[in-house]
DNA sequence: ATCGAAGGGCCGACGAGCAAACCTTTACTC
DNA sequence: GAGTAAAGGTTTGCTCGTCGGCCCTTCGAT
């Protein structure tokens, strides 16, 4: 048998943890909101309307709305023109939990899995429209290197937009699941402007080579720029 | 608003998929067995423990054996030394499903990320001892040329043992299910001597690039070897 | 012959989720 | 100002998956 039978053992038998409906709809929305992807003041669809969208009924939504509603992302009004908005402003982050800080180095082992992929397809698919899109990105990241959070929600969008640029739904679903998770961690290290700045620098080179059809290029630059995080938080993180 | 905001709100409010513990069950267990991880005639752990390390009820287990029985994937045997058995041989494979033909390149993109994000850790990560192991499995590789399902089996250890030597269970999850999502597309589709060949000259460079550390040329290789698959696909299914 | 470890079967309790109503508030329209 | 449409809020009852426990059957080892 080979050294890893072991290991593999341990991840066929692993625990099965079925989520709840309630729970992933939270979780769906909830980081949607804290990622920026429904921007502040943004209304949500109707009730009734979300409820047949995300094939749940419509008790459950409401459950998972209420809970939204009482962390503060979400509020509701009533009436004719009323409805569900995103909060604005939004109530501040909570600190990660041990778990999650625990999990942090296999939390960037599957960000660097979905980036690297993203990277070469978004290389060997972008369309002229989807690149443009991703060069005002990066400009306009040039201009919030002072301002981390605001930094940090366009950065947000940058990652999506090159999976979006793949046209592969599951991809843009692995890279907000993986910026969610990366969020918790960010969150809570300093982020001087200079770090911004060189971020930024290779956001440009990714863009450049995702521009020029070279994955090769797009995905060496892409790593490059992961192992700027990585580095941080094996310095900051146990089992570093 | 970017181009894809469109694409970024369907995925937001797409329907949530929640899988009973059953169901989870059945497809954990399943596909172990269908890929040989779980390699026939091999005895699972005895249900009273197999349920603890699952974490679901033994009645809910017993559902999941129990259609696995059904399937012919299982056999179980009653008394003291008895237990649940892989069955040996295994049932034929199914034809794929015609959802799963539809999203074929999705499979396919979620495959590349993983295996990539797998090839670049493993080379930064892997113990001599994995590598050795990994050098064995090309070696038997070499000698099933002829007969493409024991082939088939040796290959998904192949790829899994390189997901076990990055040491991140994430990561070795992924893998079997993307190699799980994989063979139901793999499986009807001709693989004369020669391509597997070729294929098992990929693996030994794979291999090769993460024992000398370099990850960049594990990349490499990694990439050119799932284009084979991609190539073959493109041709046999629509929207290639 | 007995014991113990294994699968096999059964049943009651509980909670998540669903479906379909109905109520309340609010704003626009005529 | 009355009516109506569109939104969130409430209630109720049912189904079904899951749990947890209990007892039975089988059969090798002692």
């Amino acid at each position: 048998m080979s050294p890893g039978a072991v290991l593999s053992g341990e991840t066929v038998f692993a625990p099965v943890r079925s989520q709840t409906a309630f729970e992933e709809t939270v979780e769906r929305l909830g980081t949607a909101i804290k990622l920026g992807l429904l921007a502040p003041g943004a209304r949500l669809p109707a009730e009734r309307e979300l409820c047949a969208r995300l094939g749940i009924a419509r008790s459950t939504l409401r459950q998972a709305l209420t809970a939204l509603s009482q962390s503060g992302h979400v509020r509701a009004t009533r009436g004719r023109g009323g409805g569900t908005f995103v909060a604005d402003p939004l109530p501040p982050a909570e600190p990660p939990s041990a778990e999650v800080l625990a999990l942090w180095r296999e939390t960037c082992d599957e960000r660097l899995a979905v980036e690297l992929g993203v990277a070469v397809l978004a290389a060997e698919r972008a369309e002229p429209d989807a690149v443009q899109a991703l060069d005002e990105l990066v400009a306009e990241l040039e201009d919030l290197l002072e301002d981390f959070p605001a930094y940090r929600q366009a950065d947000i969008r940058l990652h999506v937009g090159l999976a979006e640029a793949t046209r592969s739904p599951r991809l843009v679903r692995a890279m907000t699941d993986a910026q969610g998770a990366m969020t918790d961690l960010i969150a809570y290290i300093a982020h001087p402007p200079e770090v911004l700045a060189s971020s930024n620098d290779q956001h440009r080179r990714i863009v450049a080579a995702v521009r020029d059809r070279d994955a090769v290029r797009a995905a060496g630059a892409m790593t490059e720029h992961l192992q700027g995080t990585e580095r941080v938080l094996a310095g900051l993180l146990p089992g570093g």
